[in-house]
DNA sequence: CCTTATTGACTGCCTGGTCAGTTATTAGTA
DNA sequence: TACTAATAACTGACCAGGCAGTCAATAAGG
């Protein structure tokens, strides 16, 4: 292990070496049953070495999670600009996102599974996620679902007070996953397909499929309109 | 502490004690943080005792787990009968029922935290959970469904093939209070019957509002329909 | 040779599990 | 009723192993 600029890597690539191993390993076992020996294992170091970058297990955890929902809460930017274009269009480009994110990529996943089993141990974390993750969105979506009323593509409805519910079939899917593992997935396009439909019919506006006042659009439940340059899913 | 026959609990009362303050601690701190010399003494006996009942810790959080989801399973029965009436009305009376079960009641919520919390170290505790509860419950779910499209109630949608749609709401807001806690807690009246009319909007059959070919009742979404002797929540 | 990053042996504490002993209860005897 | 033996329920001191956290020693750079 004589390879030039090894004892140079301190500042640079240690921490976010051991934030990643610690990360498996936390994933795997929670915080309680993880072994910082097991860590350093992974991360190819000794114990001793962790507690140069990171005060206490403790500390390590929550700079761990800090460090894994960090795409998480970079990925609101893009939720909060002024909606343009169709309300449903918007929701759809959104929850293709959160779905990814959410369901699709593994630590996401994970970084929930640690929320909901730590917050009894770490109470600030919950907290941190409700102000910069999921309050935002939560307060992004209402914008969405009221510029669809004003707009007069949707109807008034409770989504305006629980846009919770438009995002509850993704946390359903996270959940589904995390419970009872790849194998049964509840996932696939078809799965996201069917939420947006059901989202659709739900939230559109009159009992007539007539188009909105404005564009010149057709139907809105006719695929995904304008306003968004980002790929639609298919529909059956 | 002489009264009579107080040693002669054995078989009758000590187990469930011993489960039911195993529970409260498990809840609180999760299977490995959680000592027994605890679990003991909010039960009021020694460590010792608790051997003489369950052979090991995991032993104990396993029938615990059992114990406690006692409910869950027993609640499928009613489930599982044959539909009639209005299937919408089956649905509005299912979730009122499963409302509240996973969310407000704690036991079952914090059941649910133990699963996600502990299938890496339990895998058959989630096979367990999929094969007697939220499996037969996601079968019903589809028969309602499908009754309720047969009945020309229902529009044919995805809910067929993926009846999680439908109480995705209601895991949602299981998840968010076992995050957030209680103060946070994203239910009341409101929530479930915002929750029961995007659902009815989503399913309901064309797009205008014609009563099902059969019962002469109103337009669906006009309050619940017949069919059942359980109480309807209000609706604003 | 001086600085810096890393090590790994060590300590102190904690907790699951054990078991010989203690106490309450019942059965038996007269 | 009084007294004793047998049994059931429970206790608490103890052990063994495991692990978070420490620190003097060491090796790598410059």
């Amino acid at each position: 292990m004589a390879v030039a600029g090894q004892r140079r890597r301190r500042k640079e690539e240690r921490p976010g070496e051991i934030v990643e191993a610690a990360f498996e390993e936390f994933a795997r076992s929670g915080f309680m049953a993880t072994k910082l020996d097991d860590v350093a294992a992974r991360a190819g170091i000794t114990k001793g070495t962790i507690y140069l970058y990171f005060p206490s297990k403790e500390d390590l955890f929550l700079a761990t999670m800090h460090e894994m929902s960090r795409p998480s809460r970079e990925h609101l930017a893009a939720l909060t600009a002024a909606p343009q274009g169709s309300a449903m269009a918007i929701l759809r480009t959104h929850f293709a996102f959160e779905y990814a994110q959410m369901v699709e990529d593994r630590r996401t996943r994970e970084i929930i599974r640690m929320l909901l089993a730590e917050v009894s141990r770490f109470p600030d974390l919950a907290d941190r996620w409700r102000a910069e993750v999921i309050g935002p969105e939560v307060e992004a979506l209402r914008r969405v679902v009221r510029y669809g009323v004003e707009r007069g593509e949707f109807r008034p409805s409770a989504a305006e007070q629980f846009p919770h519910l438009l995002f509850a079939p993704v946390i359903m899917a996270c959940t589904w996953r995390l419970m009872f593992g790849d194998d049964h997935a509840l996932d696939g396009p078809a799965y996201l397909d069917g939420h947006l439909d059901l989202l659709e019919r739900g939230l559109m506006c009159g009992s007539r499929p007539n188009p909105p006042p404005s564009a010149g659009e057709g139907a809105p439940r006719s695929g995904a309109g304008e306003g968004t340059t980002l790929p639609e899913r298919s529909r059956p």
